[in-house]
DNA sequence: AACCGTCGGTTCAAATAATAAACCGAAAGC
DNA sequence: GCTTTCGGTTTATTATTTGAACCGACGGTT
């Protein structure tokens, strides 16, 4: 791995819930060397991609990214423009709607919206990495991949996160297969226990499947009628995306999700 | 300069008015190998931070800056807390009104504003940066910012941009201390022939003075009584803008201020 | 259809920049 | 006042970056 790469990993470990991060923390956390470390921040806070917040404190994510993320949405209108539908998916469903989009290889989440509905709500405090094969948004994701990328995906091993993660790359190969042919994928407590979701991809200019759509919900809420009512809101909401970025559902998919309505 | 800061200054070379660029180009742009622009590129993309439209083609800025930008305004509320003044800046003086923000010691344009009021308006079609000598924001920014840093600033040649730029320096030193007197900067042609700007600096959460807001105009608009409607909403939105940061205007600025309305 | 320039991408020896351990002084905890 | 940890610095060693030349593919010209 080259030193850029190593330099901007380090701007993943600041999250919502750590957003604030000191040098010999960081150190650790991204498991460098404390001077090498001390390095990259500096060349990242050059840049303004992390700043500085008092005198010798923590380190924060930067206002350049702003200034790229404004450059981003001007050419490729994805977060602003999906938001109002997500929140519209969060109100519909009453439950917690989100959206993610594959970047460099790994499935992140892009934005949120809870409902008010509930008390309980599933919470996505992290913007942390989703796992392919145990969330529903990493398996309507790599369903639509090409078989190159859904090969090198499944040929790494996985971590069983809970009891009921599926690890085995023959049962998961299955259930992509399964996935196509609903138009819609589900996880039940694979990624976290109690937590059950749905999803649907989306596709952009190119009819290449770049993110996905999901609605999570506690387990105890997730009977039939709702999934029912999950899964027609999905579909509506994902042709609603899809439209907005330009893209164009794959004809089968189209077809699927007219034959739900 | 280290590789980080090679790799990341690639980004800069994506503007609203350039938002593609093919490898050679960019190779050219930032008079790097081709083959070291390659290798900084395909790290970059590995990350999310460009990513390529076609097979082969141009590359764009990524997705990666999205969840960045995501991140930084759940902590700093910036760029979206400003919007809506900043619009009503622009439809209460009926002119172009952008946010600029220090990063990394150069001032760039983080949003902006159009006004329907008039056919002609000053246009920002770039994200360029904004030379302190020769804008309204630049010389709002300088004026408040340590005398260390306005030395390094200050020690640098300016461009003559215009005619009516000033380059010298000792004239610019006078005219920041008018600035800070004044509570606001102005700029009659420095930057672009036929366009005059106000601009009022903005405070941070430490007292930090860490951006400007500005409104510009056709030279042909800027009367007298058009100055001072500018110069107070500027004024009135300098302060909503800095309390809706958190930050606290100096007593000296808000005394200033206060006087004007 | 042969030519030309340029495109994105690749190779490999030579040169340069990144690394890690030890070390600061300062501040915080005990 | 002792100990630990902090952000930051120094240094020789080491691994990475660099750049010229090269590739096949593509698009105009002639």
């Amino acid at each position: 791995m080259g030193t850029v790469s190593k330099a901007l990993e380090l701007l993943d470990y600041f999250t919502r819930s750590r957003p604030l991060i000191g040098l010999s923390d960081l150190a650790r956390l991204a498991d460098l060397n404390k001077a090498t470390c001390f390095r990259l921040l500096t060349e990242l806070a050059e840049n303004g991609f992390v700043e500085q917040i008092g005198t010798g404190r923590e380190y924060r994510l930067g206002p350049t990214v702003l200034r790229l993320a404004a450059l981003r949405e001007a050419q490729v209108p994805t977060r602003e423009a999906a938001m109002p539908v997500l929140q519209a998916l969060a109100q519909q469903t009453g439950e917690t709607a989100h959206l993610s989009m594959l970047m460099a290889d790994s499935l992140r989440t892009l934005a949120f919206a809870y409902s008010a509905a509930h008390v309980t709500k599933v919470t996505m405090e992290d913007a942390e990495t989703l796992p392919f094969h145990a969330t529903s948004s990493g398996l309507a994701v790599l369903a639509f991949q090409s078989d190159a990328f859904r090969s090198t995906i499944l040929s790494q091993p996985f971590p069983q996160l809970t009891t009921n993660t599926e690890t085995n790359p023959m049962a998961l190969r299955a259930r992509l297969t399964e996935v196509r042919g609903l138009g819609y994928a589900e996880s039940r407590g694979g990624f976290q226990t109690e937590v059950h979701s749905m999803a649907v991809p989306l596709f952009d200019a190119l009819g290449r499947c770049s993110g996905a759509l999901a609605v999570a919900a506690p387990a105890s809420r997730m009977n039939e009628p709702q999934r029912r009512l999950i899964r027609y809101a999905l579909m509506q909401a994902g042709t609603e995306i899809t439209a907005i970025w330009g893209g164009s559902l794959p004809s089968d998919i189209a077809t699927l999700w007219r034959l739900a309505a």
